[in-house]
DNA sequence: CGGTACGTTGAGTCATATCAACCATAGTGG
DNA sequence: CCACTATGGTTGATATGACTCAACGTACCG
């Protein structure tokens, strides 16, 4: 059987280039990364990094979607934040120099840039212009984390099932037929919201009943997406 | 009465100067942030500024304690982390260049600089030390965030009433009573943890029949810290 | 001397976790 | 081709942690 042909991306015409933490680089400088990168294909499951290691570089997604998650209790995991093309991912253990603080899965087939940690830090120091823009988007995460944490702390398991729905949609938004554009196992959609994998599953059969979602195996079909803004209670 | 002498922090030889974010500052530097800079105090309970709001500069304290929260359903606070000394706040909203995602109240009287926006961006694009620096601050605070994420999804609120005793004992230290060096409301108490001010004093009163801690008004005394380190599950 | 904010305790309720059983599906190896 | 196993999904029963509500105590302050 013919082996499948690599794609290996150039970051000069990437497409993922364009909108990126990457847009201010010069075109010496993208062509430093496209020379230094190492492409790698993942499948769903793989692991691209382990919490705890120290890591040479960093991630960037060019195809699929990779979880970051930490562990905790009972090894249960606790999905911080998903990757998607043109994100960037283990920067902050790199700028920090510490070790990673999560671990990372891909649960699509993805295609990843990996770029040592020098580039990282150079191009920091040296365009003030790529500097901002990771502090952006350092800045912009904290936000999120912080967000997370009062969400978590004071919403119900039912409020942040539907808000998690509704962040799934903008984040990876719905096809032709409404359906979410990312799969997830219930117990994936449970370490999202952090509850047990159970309540997952009773909560969409519930929101199924209620006719705000359509569930034909892991794909969800979102009917209402004003009733599960009620529930989610973004606007309070 | 004669009106109290106001001692406005010099930068140059200000006590916090050495081991903060500013360290790789050349002393023109500082000397800039000096001038420019707006001494400010507080008394407990007053607000250094609020969610939603645009900011013209960041903070940085001088003396005191700072929460910085954020306000959720029914106006409950989330407290996200403490400010003391030598932290500087409110940085995040300036380099993202968007609204303060969260408010800053002293819970001790408290002197604060307010420093303009401007001085953060310029230093950040001229001295790469300094940027450094920065960008290591932000990612320490992400870490931290998503650790906290991970804990409020998963332990109990007796565990992370513990983790936060713990914490606090950390940040704050004990005197030579064994006491913890801040000083905080029930309530305050349960914004961190993330539960109802009740479940709170339930817990502590139950710590203190376990003879883990002694309460004297606001005041928490720590008798058995290996203990509560295991109630916190902190190596799991 | 009220007034206000904070602390404490008890009782009742509810959301959610846990435990257990069972089904469906797909991949594996003999 | 058929057990065999693993993984994920579902449902029900049960337990309980934590919240809510309410009453009351306490302390400080003008």
């Amino acid at each position: 059987m013919k082996q499948k042909e690599i794609q290996i991306p150039f970051c000069n015409n990437c497409a993922v280039n364009t909108n990126s933490v990457f847009k201010h680089l010069s075109s010496d400088e993208i062509e430093i990364i496209n020379f230094e990168k190492d492409f790698k294909q993942y499948k769903r499951g793989d692991v691209l990094y382990s919490e705890g290691s120290r890591i040479s570089g960093f991630f960037c997604i060019n195809k699929g979607i990779i979880k970051v998650f930490k562990t905790g209790i009972d090894g249960k995991e606790q999905i911080i934040r998903f990757a998607r093309p043109g994100d960037i991912i283990a920067y902050r253990s790199v700028l920090s120099n510490e070790p990673a603080c999560t671990s990372a899965k891909a649960i699509e087939d993805a295609g990843v840039c990996f770029i040592p940690a020098h580039i990282l830090t150079d191009f920091v120091k040296e365009n003030s212009m790529f500097s901002m823009e990771v502090m952006k988007l350092t800045c912009h995460e904290l936000g999120e984390a912080n967000e997370y944490i009062t969400d978590i702390a004071q919403k119900t398991v039912r409020e942040r099932l539907a808000e998690v729905l509704l962040n799934l949609i903008n984040d990876f938004g719905l096809d032709s037929d409404n359906y979410l554009r990312i799969t997830l196992t219930r117990e994936e959609l449970a370490n999202i919201v952090g509850t047990a994998t159970e309540s997952v599953i009773r909560l969409l059969s519930e929101f199924k009943s209620d006719k705000l979602i359509e569930l034909s195996g892991r794909k969800i079909k979102i009917l209402n997406r004003k009733s599960l803004e009620k529930i989610s209670n973004v606007f309070s």
